[in-house]
DNA sequence: AATGAATGAGCGTTCATTCAT
DNA sequence: GATGAATGAACGCTCATTCAT
């Protein structure tokens, strides 16, 4: 972590630790430290903690969004776009072996008053949810009731996610997959 | 919190903290206040507050279970049950706004180290799993292959869970349910 | 710690905590825990942590004084005894690890106004000075100067004692030995 | 304590403390309300309370070490120089009313894995201990055994500390000059 | 003679944040 | 743009002691 200016020190710093350690585990200390930067130069650059966190999502966010799509980006049509996704999720998860999602791990434990962060991770949902929408709303045999089916395989892919940090296995995704397949006929 | 005995008045005040406010954000000092109770008082009960935790857990796994048996006992078959178990979520988490899981959110932000709380949150959703297990494998039907269901059903419950509590509604709830419904034909 | 009756087994335990673990560092609820016994049980017998200290202190003395003269029982004369006394520091330091004095050791780091401890351990120190001046008196050779050459001694076998402590090695006895050698002729 | 930086007020009260109260019995809490400093400014400077307790020991060893120094500075030779060490304690102790060593005192009432606190105390008797050696390896007379007579003069001079602590007088160090004296003739 | 329950005060340490330069 | 110094509040936990039974 020398190379890089510490703004974005910072950043890919707290970032890893929010993810793998956790938000509440991570003090101020911990990150500054690690990122080799004096205290006062975070606060410059941030107003506070949970500023950092929204960077940390919405970053997250992008980079999440875009391996999705780069892994699915061979697929011909929506439903082996969608099989795809809960590959990405195995792929991912054991990768980091099942530490689960960033934006469902932080709000679960939060410091009162902190609606930055819900908000984005609301967002970060509504887009995923969104993409699966659309990709059925052009499939013509799915047309009618994309909404539906997007809402009901969106619940898959998070109960996927925190089942499998739960268990430390990837049966959840497995077991997911197969229940996306049968949604769809 | 003044009629029951001390220990009685820490797990009362304890779990309901940690189950409202999250566990890291519940401090000792909290807990001591708020059920009445000096310190060292406390620690003559708890040698921890992962003691604490602990027991929160056990307590929190009896009545949510219970409840949920007591919610589906007039229902006449294995379906109507599992149907009967997303009604269950619906109106739980409605009455706790969206608070969500008190063994998933646990989990997603712990001190490292805490095995015995993470075997906890297994524990419990394992027991779910075995109940829906059970249930499936009773009826002639999904007798072949009421373990794969079983798992499918338990991502609906977990996912129905997380997502209504990311997104403050009940509509994962529906579609978890509606899901559910589609799997089992 | 279970056959003997439960003041006898408080002391026993004691006494051995604060020896080798030191005195603030030996909690009451370790003396209680180790010792098998309810803490009011505790505080049936001893007034206080320092009551308890105090016996600790009266029973070494006995013990220490004791296990010395039979030591150096079969030694002749008062020359050979004196000899023989740093033969069994020697002995006993070395099978304690270094521990050093239990009555050097506890007055070094104490509560303050805990005059009762401080006496005590004056005690224990001016028996043994009263044992080698008498040891000397006795002895036509030294009879005219036993009070200072008894002093001198003192001081050999106090700076053998914290020494030896320090150094974790026994050379401080030795050379001590060798120094109340030159003094005696 | 107020003109000083904080850093420095932070040592020299907790020296002070450490010294005359104990290292046990004087708490975080004293040195910061006595030094009017935040604790966390403490932590700022200190990793720990036995960091403190390392600087406080290298501090007290040197200024310790060139008072002896300086004390014994105008004597010719060896042996004055040796004598006049036992002048330099007497006038030492007095002046802090017999507290003894803070060396000798902080080693034998310790928190288990303190390991750097007894190394700095061996440090110190070993620099005492070499000084000595030295001082008596320049001189003809005792250049066939110095080791051994700076052996016997270390246990002197620590004996004179410790029982001049236990008696609160001098006739330790008084008995310790004279010894010390008829060893080297 | 013995106990379980309860206590106030203090332990050493870390928190996220602000200040003056 | 960056820093070192400082802060009040809170952290989880342990201390020796006292109470009612």
């Amino acid at each position: 972590m020398q190379k890089l200016n510490v703004k974005e020190r910072i950043i890919e710093t707290a970032s890893h630790l929010f993810y793998f350690d956790g938000y509440n585990q991570t003090g101020i200390n911990k990150i500054i430290e690690e990122a080799g930067v004096a205290k006062s130069s975070m606060y410059q650059h941030f107003r506070s903690k949970e500023d950092i966190a929204i960077v940390y999502l919405q970053r997250r966010h992008t980079a999440w969004s875009n391996n999705l799509l780069e892994f699915v980006s061979n697929k011909k049509n929506a439903v082996a776009k969608i099989a795809g996704s809960f590959d990405y999720l195995q792929e991912w998860l054991k990768e980091v072996e099942f530490r689960g999602c960033g934006f469902q791990n932080i709000i679960t434990d939060l410091p009162k008053g902190q609606e930055r962060i819900t908000d984005q991770v609301r967002l970060h949902k509504n887009e995923l949810l969104k993409w699966i929408d659309q990709l059925l709303a052009e499939e013509p045999k799915y047309k009618g009731n994309a909404k539906e089916l997007a809402n009901e395989l969106m619940v898959l892919l998070e109960g996927a996610i925190i089942l499998s940090q739960i268990q430390k296995d990837t049966w959840p995704i497995k077991a997911a997959k197969k229940a996306a397949e049968k949604i769809l006929e």
